[in-house]
DNA sequence: TAAGTCACG
DNA sequence: ACGTACGTGACTTAT
């Protein structure tokens, strides 16, 4: 296996767990949820196809297989380029081949050929009724995709098990095999070598690349052996994992494919733009500073304002250091000038650096698009993550920013069609709280911050005046995170107590929500995990930490993952809802991103009317819950029209 | 590799 | 007494 998205969620994990205090995170689960199996070592029987005579007998063996683990070894990290070096089987644990296709060292013995053999496998490749498991499948699913195979018969994937029974563990194969298993395998690090001295995998030989890449397809057989039963074993997440986890993982697959097209033309122009704006301000900044600094080094930044400038720092880092972000910087700007010029910079430098000098760097230059990677395991809550570039986080805020996502177009003949849950978290949190002034609310269409502001300030709807309007959803958005009063007063600029007051008044006119946040940390503290809607487990590992603050941070993320999580639930499922439509209807349309609860397609314009008609209906219809969802569409030829 | 910062829902 | 909204990914500087 070669995966980097998993080594990231591992190395992150890795990273969380070093930093956590002496409690033992598994106590807050119950001792049932991670039975260390004592099994029999399997004995190892691996075989390299170098003849057909072999490579017959496999596929033999595979077209009579109730399952087959399949695995690629391949020559680049970036799923859209790779090629392949190899590819590994098994049908029966403990008995795996590896088969070269590409190895190039001096001295390999000679393959099979490649396109003979993709030619011979590919109509068992390609057969649905040729049950398939893998380890992340997505990406072999690319791989074979760019050698001309669509696979199908994806029956199961022990990532996405993994990820449905245990969200928050790492699910890399290596720390699997450890876990389920008790077995340690080889690592790819230990094959190919790390950093500037690692290898490409066509130059490792053929019998270490056997004992590694057969040993992967062996091993995953064996995690789907010890995994899938506790995927079954319960009815709800039996049904994440069979009708979202797996349906939608090929829809990604296919969306990923698809990619965006970007004006490249437009972003470089702005790339310019932004650059001679930079240069102005970092000449103002200096000048201020009455000596030249580096404007993005936020310790220099220190030094200059609280050091040089003497000026009293408002908040500091979790380090402990004076802190120069936003907030800081804003307070500051009302009595100095820098602090403002320094904000200035600060938002064009990110849009330059991290949008607009990247992603034209990112256009796939057979494709002419941009192709992200979805990261379907990563997220704890059940939402997916976007890489490589993250298109889940191009600016809309501001208007300078938002000027990014015209670059996101429809090619001649096509426009982009936007569709997004309205208010989806807030609606979930009605749906599971049954608080009865919510359902009403929501039930009547009524603009629900207003709503909240009508109650908490004692008002009828029509007296509520902007800024009460306004406090109002802040304390709705405080609510989906688990919102303190201390967080509600930072946010809102007021007094604790003030703060204090809004919370009771809004707990008072909610009751029903005050007792779904009551119940849900209670849940959570006893089982050690909560669940969405759907019966998505999400794990806190840190519920009964001994840690006050890690413990509390715990109970918010209780609060929000629900709502998060169910929310996940169903564009995922509405995900695979508009796929199937499109594909059944033989639609040219083609879903292109997700951005958590909106979902973007390239839409050719005969088909507009269509789309805008039938892919809210598809949407807002993936659930019955108490109250409705909403969806609403745009259309435009490029990302901010359409938004 | 860590810390700080900031883009999104 | 203490530090705080939830969940992500990426860039830059500095070690």
């Amino acid at each position: 296996m070669f995966d980097r998205f998993e080594f990231k969620t591992w190395r992150r994990e890795l990273n969380a767990e070093s930093a956590a205090d002496g409690a033992p995170s598994a106590a807050a689960e119950p001792a049932a949820a991670a039975p260390t199996p004592t099994r029999a070592k399997v004995e190892r029987h691996y075989e390299t196809i170098l003849t057909a005579t072999q490579l017959d007998a496999w596929l033999a063996r595979m077209q009579a297989a109730a399952l087959t683990c399949l695995d690629t070894e391949t020559t680049s990290l970036d799923p859209m380029q790779a090629r392949l070096v190899g590819m590994s089987f098994s049908v029966e644990a403990g008995h795996a081949a590896y088969l070269p296709l590409a190895h190039v060292y001096a001295g390999a013995p000679e393959q099979l050929a490649l396109d003979a053999v993709l030619a011979k496998l590919k109509p068992w490749l390609e057969d649905p009724a040729r049950p398939k498991l893998g380890q992340n499948l997505k990406y072999d699913m690319h791989i074979l995709a760019n050698h001309g195979i669509a696979l199908a018969g994806v029956a199961h994937d022990t990532l996405l098990q993994s990820y449905v029974v245990e969200s928050h563990k790492p699910h890399d194969m290596d720390t699997m095999a450890e876990r389920h298993l008790g077995v340690k395998t080889i690592t790819y690090a230990e094959v190919c070598g790390k950093g500037a001295g690692q290898i490409c995998f066509d130059q490792v030989s053929i019998e270490r690349a056997t004992e590694y890449a057969a040993e992967d397809a062996d091993i995953t057989l064996q995690l789907h052996q010890a995994l899938y039963p506790q995927v079954e074993s319960d009815a709800k997440l039996a049904r994440i994992y069979g009708e979202i986890e797996m349906p939608v993982m090929p829809v990604l697959h296919e969306m990923e494919r698809n990619g965006v097209l970007l004006d490249g033309a437009l972003l470089d122009a702005q790339s310019r733009e932004l650059g001679a704006k930079m240069m102005d301000l970092e000449a103002a900044a200096h000048k201020q500073a009455d000596q030249p600094f580096n404007l993005n080094s936020p310790k220099q930044i220190q030094e200059i304002l609280f050091g040089k400038l003497a000026i009293k720092p408002v908040k500091k880092t979790p380090s402990g250091s004076p802190s120069t972000d936003e907030d800081a910087l804003a307070q500051l700007a009302l009595d100095h000038p820098l602090p403002k010029l320094l904000l200035e910079y600060r938002g064009i430098a990110k849009l330059k650096s991290t949008y607009t000098d990247k992603l034209p760097r990112m256009v796939d230059p057979r494709t002419g698009r941009v192709h992200t990677n979805y990261a379907q395991a990563v997220a704890i809550t059940g939402r997916l993550a976007s890489n490589d570039p993250n298109l889940q986080n191009i600016p809309v805020r501001t208007a300078e920013g938002r000027r990014i996502r015209e670059a996101f177009i429809a090619p001649p003949g096509s426009h982009l069609v936007s569709a997004d849950y309205s208010q989806v978290e807030l609606r979930i949190m009605a749906h599971i709280s049954k608080d009865a002034s919510l359902l009403k609310a929501f039930a009547a269409g009524e603009d629900i911050h207003r709503a909240t502001a009508a109650e908490i300030f004692s008002l009828d709807p029509t007296a509520v005046d902007g800024e009460q309007r306004r406090y109002a959803k802040v304390i709705n958005f405080g609510l989906i995170y688990g919102m303190s009063v201390y967080g509600l007063s930072s946010q809102l600029g007021i007094e604790r107590a003030a703060a204090q007051q809004y919370m009771d008044r809004y707990f008072a006119r909610y009751p029903g929500v005050a007792d779904y946040m009551r119940e849900t940390r209670e849940k959570a503290r006893e089982q050690g995990y909560v669940e969405t809607v759907f019966g998505r487990r999400l794990w806190l590992p840190e519920i009964r930490s001994s840690n006050g603050a890690r413990r509390q941070g715990a109970e918010r993320a209780a609060i929000n993952a629900p709502m998060q999580g169910t929310a996940a639930d169903l564009i995922k499922l509405a995900m695979v809802a508009v796929q199937r439509w499109l594909a059944t209807d033989r639609l040219q349309s083609m879903l292109i991103m997700q951005v958590h609860d909106e979902l973007v397609l390239e839409v050719p314009d005969a088909e507009i009317d269509l789309v805008k008609t039938r892919l809210p209906e598809l949407m807002a219809g993936v659930a019955e819950l108490a109250v409705p969802l909403v969806v609403d569409v745009g259309v435009g030829p490029n990302w901010e029209k359409a938004h």
